[in-house]
DNA sequence: CCAGAAATTGGGAGCGCTCCCAATTATTAC
DNA sequence: GTAATAATTGGGAGCGCTCCCAATTTCTGG
């Protein structure tokens, strides 16, 4: 294989070059029959040694794929530049679309005119295959507007309308569960909880939980005990400092982040976890594990969790979109140091 | 503009309907001029209520241009999923995009068969109008690869074999400098530093301020004061456990996350800091003001510094490729608690 | 060895757009 | 009013590919 390509090369002139029409060549490419060997053989050293590519706008023109599917993070989800759960869900998403060979488009809306920049782009005709759209906060119009367009949807996280679209999502009204039973389990009497950004989907799901399992043992639900965050370290500490006046022994934080903030403010009131304040988080990121003390979570497959995102769009791309594809994944509680699961032996 | 646009609408279809040439169309949408004032808004009106949009793929068939830029993270990009300083990255460049309107495609390479896979795809024709590439390690020649492509190419950060591309970078020397000058005016004797992964431009670029700091007061280098770090947390926290034995009274960490670890390293220990050992990071990204101490840090601008890297690209796609491109940008010192700024009042 | 079927190959049409140039219309000067 | 020029407008060609169908070649069986 030549490293330098010719930069114009073209169907008609690989024809050429080894002997035979454009169609043979288009066949050998993609891969269909009715190529005798030695054409096919002869066409695909001409291919290698010239290191030709197709003009994928020309495909795309043609057969109205583009091979490529969009991301979209919606203006709500603000917590994308603080939380270490996109990175790896991106991850997950790349690796999927390099698994398929399809690329990836990604659009941040930041600003209400990035909103209205980025629409207009993501629903293009020739542009994209289909878009995965990351599920932010109520009130949020992006998605009802993304699955209007006529282009395959699926939504990461749970939709907050619509139910005729296909999402992803994690059981997280089951791991929030766990967590809290696992903490009632150890004993704890009184158990708080910071909720993420109110209005989506994942923060009301893990409050759910939270009050289904405190319910399920017969406990009553105390509001003081309730307080709201946002995802991030910073909403942690300042949603500990509120709830610390209501003497908490226990606090299910829906995210890793505001585990670790509530914990530097436990941190600074001068008491101790998990001897005072036992946590659980919620994400399992890595820096739960080199949190101090390291941190009990509901692990959730994020990579795998974007991968698998990628594959349900891919499948509705090519194998047409009803009826609507729902998966929901579960969560696995991973036991550490801050919960205080040890100090019982 | 009606929110269901026919999604079969073409340059004829409109010309049809608003009784004039696709000819005409096309003059009125790439608002050329030649076209009279009745005639412009009669077609500009029909647009609107169709809500048509030109066929990308046709555009970039014909144009040879695909509005759409290309961001490449190399394999040995590998702490993409742990620091904060990417997705901060990628917000200033995704803006930089939106501003321009350009589409930003992401190519993730996470493994050497990724790399195989990624490739073709961002060198496919008429798929991008050029790439942005993260600088790597040495040895990864993934850069030498793209720059071969006959597409604009910008490094982010300082390429490290040719010298013909064009880049953009901090100013990582100055900035290490200040850091440890920082540390020395404040009196300390022995000033210990945590490398970045050995093989990057920034790792020795901020090793070399360091050095030179030193070197200008007219200190001597000690090799047991150095020690090898990989950007992470965790890396800072072992990379803090050899530093100990050598006594450091101050440390100038070449990320803020490996200075977090590395004072979680210190805590361990039973020291304190600043009092026992100060220390200074690298980025300035958010957890830096929620350290414990807060983090004394060099500020990059790293948002501006993406969008920045986008203008250049986009400088280079449409005024042409010579000569190289060449942006440096300043840093900034961050006083805050951890390097004890505030104990010599 | 030849008719008929099956496999292989080639070329035209067309995807939706931009660009160029020719045709038409409007404007100006005399 | 007419010739000259300038401003508009329209249509053909072509970007590089895929798809369809017709033409050619190869393979059967009797």
């Amino acid at each position: 294989m030549s490293s330098f390509a010719d930069p114009n090369l073209t169907l008609e002139e690989i024809a050429r070059l080894s002997g035979v029409s454009r169609s043979t060549v288009s066949r050998v490419i993609n891969q269909q029959p009715n190529v005798s060997d030695d054409v096919r053989q002869r066409v695909q050293a001409v291919i290698e040694d010239t290191g030709y590519q197709p003009n994928l706008a020309a495909q795309t023109l043609v057969s109205k794929r583009s091979w490529m599917i969009g991301l979209v993070l919606p203006r709500s989800v603000s917590s994308f530049f603080t939380d270490p759960y996109f990175p790896r869900l991106l991850q997950g998403i790349a690796q999927g679309c390099n698994q398929h060979d399809y690329t990836l488009g990604l659009f941040l809306v930041g600003t209400k005119e990035d909103e209205e920049k980025v629409l207009p782009r993501v629903s293009r005709k020739g542009m994209l295959d289909g878009v995965l759209i990351q599920s932010g906060q109520i009130g949020d119009q992006l998605i009802d507007r993304l699955v209007n367009l006529d282009l395959p949807v699926v939504v990461v996280g749970s939709p907050l309308h619509s139910d005729e679209v296909s999402f992803i999502d994690v059981d997280n009204i089951s791991g929030a569960y766990n967590a809290v039973s696992h903490l009632i389990r150890l004993g704890y009497q009184r158990i708080g909880t910071i909720t993420g950004l109110p209005g989506g989907a994942a923060t009301s799901d893990r409050l759910e939980g939270y009050e289904k399992a405190l319910i399920a043992r017969g406990r009553n639900l105390d509001q003081s005990l309730i307080v709201e965050g946002d995802f991030t370290e910073a909403g942690g500490y300042y949603a500990m400092q509120q709830l610390l006046p209501a003497k908490p022994d226990a606090v299910f934080a829906a995210s890793d982040l505001m585990a670790i903030g509530g914990m530097r403010a436990v941190r600074e009131a001068g008491l101790k976890i998990p001897q005072d304040v036992a946590f659980v988080g919620f994400d399992d990121v890595s820096v739960a594990r080199y949190a101090n003390p390291q941190l009990t979570t509901i692990r959730q497959p994020i990579a795998q969790f974007g991968t698998n995102a990628v594959e349900i769009l891919i499948d509705l791309i090519e194998n047409g979109i009803k009826p609507a594809r729902r998966i929901i994944m579960e969560t696995e509680l991973i036991i550490r140091d801050s919960c205080g699961a040890s100090r019982r032996n």
